[in-house]
DNA sequence: ACAAGTCATAATCTCGAGATTTTATCAAAT
DNA sequence: ATTTGATAAAATCTCGAGATTATGACTTGT
């Protein structure tokens, strides 16, 4: 039974070589602006971008207003497409609910997860060790990220909720993004590894409690990361007109 | 500060008049899919609508692009648009996913909100309630359901997430959806009106917990009352092709 | 010097037609 | 009789140009 979030999952997992040229300029788009090479608020003005992507001005268009359903960027009538603003407000917001909707797919993954679930969760969780032993305390790398969001999506896999996990698909993209922002300005001073093995072992338990909580602290612990930094990093990284695009 | 959902909270208020063609079509199409004008699977070929909408096949494809944020239309590659088909199971789904989010909202805004939200929401309860009276357990009409959506909106306004919002928006025209589609079928044995007096009483008297089990009671109990008619109503009504538009 | 109104520039929005892919039809062979 | 293959039709996808609207600079008046 096709359901209407399918499209989403269907992004979500490996990009399939897109066979229009919407979904291709669509997901370049939205990989340049998660990795911030698009910064916050810079004006996406389809006559210049599609120079850049090699596409027409109404393709161009039409891969923007895709990415109005994943709030990556905001359209405003008459007045072209930016890139959505970012501010420790609006992070506070994703990450608290984040953290509640992610806790609550944990603890219902625990719940309806089978054998599959669990063994797919069991290489994720590998995968992540390995990536986090490797780069011991260094900066985040892509290589990391990409495991972590593996892992994340392995914890709520079990849960049957196709909506909850749309969502949190949004939102994870959303929380990558501030992520990337500040990559370089948030040194790891905690011991994220610790807070995996705790999930891990908590879902594997089938400790539904436990894992709520952990879970809960380990999202609502990054927001701490940035907020420590103050605002001051999302300002000077953010808002800047003319940013380099990639070949 | 602006936030990403701004675009959708605007949509949910009063539809200002679009200055755009394409956010006019997008309206219209929408309130053609949730009123069920556009029957589920029903397959939205560009070339066919934009005879009836008046407007080219770009703008078309442009209005049906924005249709699949809400995941009211899903969009096959190469192979055009259809109206997000509808499932028991999507509606289970939809349900309990809206009743935690909604009920950790209403708890959120108890605990947040101010004067201003108290007052907003006694008038909207009040308005609900002379709609209710009025029908006196008729079928539900376009009124009552403006009054529902406003109450609920008034609910939750005082909460301060607006992520938590944006998703409650989504989930809501999707369950009106349903609601639309088994309207005839649906005859309204239990007192809609006492359980939203509860709910009512519960957000004034700033009862959090009790304000949440009501309101998750509440949106559950809309799923019983489809689920008892069976699938047949919505494959009965789903599934139909060469739909009748409105003029 | 500052504010308000006006006009040129630039960008967005919209369109109709052409290129590519999918779907349906139909004949032929096993 | 069923399946396979090729052909024709229909629909989608893409493009470049024209119409509409917003932006910025300039002039004018107080």
């Amino acid at each position: 039974m096709p359901h209407p979030s399918d499209l989403e999952s269907a992004r979500t997992s490996e990009a399939a070589s897109p066979r229009t040229l919407i979904q291709d300029v669509y997901q370049r788009l939205r990989a340049d602006i998660i990795s911030g090479e698009l910064k916050p608020g810079t004006r996406l003005r389809a006559e210049h971008l599609k120079s850049i992507y090699n596409v027409s001005g109404a393709t161009m268009r039409e891969a923007l207003g895709l990415l109005v359903s994943d709030a990556l960027v905001i359209a405003r009538e008459q007045r072209g497409f930016i890139v959505a603003p970012v501010s420790l407000e609006d992070l506070a917001d994703i990450t608290a609910t984040r953290a509640m909707l992610e806790a609550h797919a944990v603890r219902m993954a625990i719940r309806q997860g089978d054998d599959e679930w669990e063994a797919e969760l069991s290489g994720a969780f590998h995968r992540l060790s390995r990536a986090e032993e490797r780069r011991a305390g260094a900066t985040a790398d892509d290589y990391w990220e990409a495991c972590n969001k593996k892992f994340h999506e392995a914890l709520v896999a079990g849960c049957q909720s196709q909506w909850t996990r749309h969502f949190l698909t949004i939102l994870y993209r959303q929380s990558e993004r501030y992520r990337r922002i500040a990559r370089f300005n948030a040194p790891p001073d905690r011991d994220v590894h610790a807070e995996h093995v705790a999930i891990y072992e908590a879902a594997i338990a089938r400790d539904e409690e436990r894992a709520g909580e952990v879970i809960e602290l380990h999202i609502n612990s990054t927001l701490d990361v940035l907020r420590g930094l103050g605002e001051g990093v999302l300002a000077e990284e953010g808002y800047q007109l003319s940013p380099r695009i990639r070949a």
